[in-house]
DNA sequence: AATCTAATTGTAATCGATTACATTTATGTA
DNA sequence: TACATAAATGTAATCGATTACAATTAGATT
């Protein structure tokens, strides 16, 4: 594979002109750069990254960790992610933790060796220590998980206001006794849809029952079956139930249908594909996925080039389904 | 941020030793390599990739290309991908064709400017004649699908064979009119399991139905959906489905649910992880994908060291559910 | 034609590592 | 102790681009 010295040897210019030709400075003469375009042709030149991105201490490369590839949820926001990062000549490494702490290890040291100019964190379970550390020397965004109070800039919704709507959605319905399937409240998100979920009840004087409240292990559908299975044990069963995710919701829904005797509202939190597809479709927030993995790298770029950057919260969505229309 | 003659200088010894501490060569003494590893703690030393992968031409990066990355069918081979490629020090470049060309051109690019060693390619749309061009100056591996009689090795299963056997179950449980929801022919899975589909019925002395064969247009939910529509509007309505893909299978599900007056079994193929979560759940051919993408990355560091390469095709297995038990 | 300015092109340093080869130091042997 | 050999370390070239600065050329002005 050709070099840059080869072009300009086969040219008859020095590697300068070239580079210029490469980089289309306007400071070069239209006969040369045609003498330089041709050598490129003939030669199938293509200018090496590696070199490139030597001489200017950037990879062009942007870190995008998330805890899971086959959680749906993520699929769109990398949309808005990839698009964005291409249409400014940037590339992702997309890295699954898998909530492992050797894995963060690894991806962090991709940064603190360059092989990446900055990340984008989607990942709950990361270690906040170890990243406000990475701050310091590093630009980072987070996306829909963030660190309340904490410095680094963050893109997201407003999940107390989604919860609220969704649950007040259900009361507004008829229901009363409405149970919360949420996730472990190490997590913002989860306090944050449980306290939505709390004002709601309070707002119309219904009691907040802890034993309609079921914390799940995870966000798998399993988790939802499960949760969904202890819920129906009680002896005054819910009506209705709003899950924080909707994988979580679609376990419910699969028990529901195989095992209630009483149909069971129930309202998840994303807005997957799937949740269109399930059956009953599912009521759910919808977050503006894509959009976010847009800003999120937007708001990286700008970090990356020492621009300070504001946090974003942006708008949801609640979207209307058969699962609250029995 | 330091460099390697920084930590030269302050443990007083040269930018080789520095060097070969870091790749650990065995021929320092380990009074100097602990001098040497003190001065990296102190100044917080982490080797620049930039510097290292000009020197080795290497960039250690692994192009992945897919057409959606919301297909979950993908999920499972990415992360056999991913962890094989971190075992062997390699990272993942996760690119996204959403099957439109220019998207094609740079990522092909970026093979060419060095910024990944080789390509492992999942897209069925993929320009052929472009990738094998490709192949002639760098390392690619097909995972799933490939080309027939062509030159770049692959990693696969035998669709035929598999979709043989999922007749074949259909045909055992009584059924005789069994539609097939495939895709476009220019897709040599879908020639190869409508293969397997004509060669169970002929077996069995069934006829091969042309209104029975519904070719769909994507692989979506809604295609399966529209197909599933069409083919209740036939006089002799199917007994049974066979989907080449789980999306398609549930789209079918869907429709059988809500608009079916007979009960009609229906089996997918891929196995992703929502064809268990589905009501009923889903009977699917099962790939083995999490393997698939371990071969895939294993095949291509191969081949970027300059060793040849065998094509592998990989066991399936008929994952017997509730859709085929009414 | 002589001079000045602007446009174009070239030279060589630089980014941060690796490594062949040269040199120094340590170790063993007679 | 002197010498041979092995181990440890250093010197400097190299990978392939970009770019500040210098040098050249072209064009304008008188």
């Amino acid at each position: 594979m050709a070099n840059i010295q080869q072009i300009a040897k086969r040219a008859g210019v020095s590697v300068a002109t070239v580079s210029r030709v490469l980089n289309n400075s306007n400071s070069v003469s239209s006969k040369t750069r045609s003498k330089v375009e041709e050598a490129i042709q003939e030669l199938k030149y293509a200018p090496s990254m590696l070199g490139r991105n030597l001489r200017n201490s950037e990879s062009r490369l942007l870190l995008v960790l998330l805890p899971s590839i086959s959680n749906p949820f993520y699929s769109e926001i990398i949309n808005g992610i990839q698009n964005t990062a291409i249409a400014n000549d940037y590339h992702i490494l997309l890295c699954e933790t898998d909530s492992k702490p050797e894995r963060e290890n690894i991806y962090f040291n991709m940064v603190k060796n360059k092989l990446a100019d900055g990340v984008i964190s989607m990942d709950p379970t990361i270690n906040m220590k170890k990243l406000n550390e990475l701050y310091e020397e590093h630009p980072i965004i987070l996306c829909s998980e963030y660190e309340e109070g904490g410095c680094i800039p963050y893109v997201t919704v407003d999940s107390e206001l989604a919860a609220y709507q969704a649950v007040k959605h259900l009361i507004k319905l008829g229901n009363e006794r409405i149970a919360l399937i949420t996730s472990d409240e190490k997590f913002l998100y989860a306090r944050q849809r449980r306290a939505g979920y709390e004002r709601a009840l309070e707002e119309f004087g219904l009691p907040v029952r802890e034993n309609l409240i079921y914390h799940t292990k995870g966000l798998d559908f399993q988790n939802g079956v499960h949760a969904m299975r202890v819920l129906l044990q009680e002896d005054n069963k819910p009506t209705a139930v709003f899950a924080v995710s909707d994988t979580l919701a679609i376990g419910a829904l699969k028990v529901i249908n195989m095992e209630s005797t009483t149909p069971i509202a129930v309202v998840g939190f994303d807005n997957i594909s799937f949740s269109s597809m399930t059956n009953p479709t599912l009521t759910t927030v919808s977050q503006p996925m894509y959009n976010m993995g847009c800003h999120a790298v937007e708001m990286l770029i700008s970090s990356i080039k020492g621009v300070k950057v504001e946090n974003i919260v942006l708008e949801h969505e609640l979207i209307i389904r058969e699962s609250t229309m029995i």
